[in-house]
DNA sequence: GCCGATTTGTCCGTATGTATC
DNA sequence: CGATACATACGGACAAATCGG
């Protein structure tokens, strides 16, 4: 899977540090030393652990070394990280969940103007529009709309969206996910929101929008996920020490 | 302020983006245009765009070039994004709104067994404790609680409190906040809330909670702020073009 | 389809600066 | 002060994708 020599070790850090042979707290091996361990160049050690750097896995220290301070602290129940370009399916899987999904709608029709604004993707545009329930464990966690352009993925099913819309994406229409642009907002619930979702004594919900842009930088796809308040989390990793490359 | 050639290039590269003179959907000069442009290598030019990769304002194209998908799209009042290591101070005034702070509570005291739980800081460290209310534009928008260590920003005033956390951190405590990590819920609104903030029928609020990490990858703080529903935005970019460096 | 020019992606080596100990 | 560590910058080489002729 990986692809290059810098993404491998990369990879290779980063499950040192999670099987904790790299201890949360202590500092990585010098440059130096990873030089040798992998024997690599200087650069090629940088451009891994810059990626450790950017994920907040770890925090450099000049002149003394790397340190690592990945510290996973969950809190609540299902707390997972939306980390990478990945969907629902693989980020709660991969976390060890069972996933269901209901199909509510699958239908074709044109952008209109609405729909234009709210999700950026041009009028008039052919688009599947898809509504499903999402179930975590068997709890009805969030209802999902999809607006998703038919000429950039065609031959899309209600049986595809039954499974996992990311993974119909990668691999029966050929597509790279380039980027997403997010948005979370807290919204008043909807008599469609209640019918779905236990909301208990929750009258608002939050609201996560999504933009996939493919590698053309063309958005194919908008989703809005209306998710259960007390079962929604969000991660976020920021750092100064980017510092993008060598 | 740009400490390096390769900040400085990528924020004339930014400049030129937003103030459309290399226009959203277009591709940026190749490498070897900038190159001569900036008078530098190859290696500086690309550790500049990776940094807008990394940020989501451009797309590389392998070989075509490297396109801006930058496209600023307010959907909501208040839209603004938190990137990069900044407050709430300095985000929303630097989008041209006004910012006031309320100090409701300003003591010393100790973390317990709870707040060590929730806050991550450890057990019987002294801390500043303090609760303010933020209005924007007039308007109260969240409730802020911030635990702070005493040991680590010293001499912490109800005053500086008044103004700006993250000024005083860097400015008076000549700290340096290296990481930043936030986690985005959505909880019942309690009754401290709606004294302080105008829910109307809303009965939940958007909580994000922080812990920022100085250059010795030791947490000093922990926020928990309380927002408005209606206020709330919470912006976020992810890309697979990561590519730390060269 | 092939070829060459252009453009980005990966990788290497080296030199110098700066912070820590 | 010297040794070690990370930070910045330069240079070159080759691979892979794109596009035009």
């Amino acid at each position: 899977m990986p692809k290059s020599k810098y993404d491998s070790i990369y990879n290779d850090l980063k499950l040192k540090i999670d099987s904790n042979v790299y201890e949360d707290g202590t500092y990585l091996p010098s440059e130096n030393t990873l030089i040798k361990l992998y024997g690599c160049s200087r650069n090629t050690i940088r451009r891994a652990v810059s990626h450790l750097i950017i994920e907040g896995y770890v925090q450099p220290h000049h002149g003394k070394g790397v340190r690592i301070i990945h510290s996973s602290s969950p809190n609540r129940k299902y707390d997972f990280t939306m980390s990478g370009i990945q969907g629902f399916t693989d980020t709660v899987t991969k976390s060890g969940y069972e996933v269901k999904t209901k199909v509510i709608v699958f239908t074709d029709m044109e952008v209109n103007e609405q729909l234009e604004k709210k999700t950026g993707i041009p009028l008039g545009m052919p688009i599947y529009y898809i509504r499903r329930v999402r179930y975590l464990d068997g709890i009805a966690k969030m209802v999902d709309t999809n607006l998703i352009r038919k000429d950039i993925v065609p031959g899309l099913t209600k049986a595809d969206a039954e499974k996992s819309l990311f993974f119909y994406f990668s691999n029966s229409a050929g597509l790279e996910i380039k980027t997403i642009k997010r948005k979370i907002t807290v919204e008043h619930s909807t008599p469609f929101d209640e019918k779905y979702l236990e909301l208990d004594d929750y009258n608002c919900l939050a609201v996560m929008t999504s933009k996939c842009y493919n590698e053309d930088g063309i958005q194919f796809e908008y989703t809005e996920s209306r998710n259960r308040p007390d079962i929604f989390v969000f991660n976020s990793v920021l750092t100064n020490s980017l510092k993008p490359n060598q």
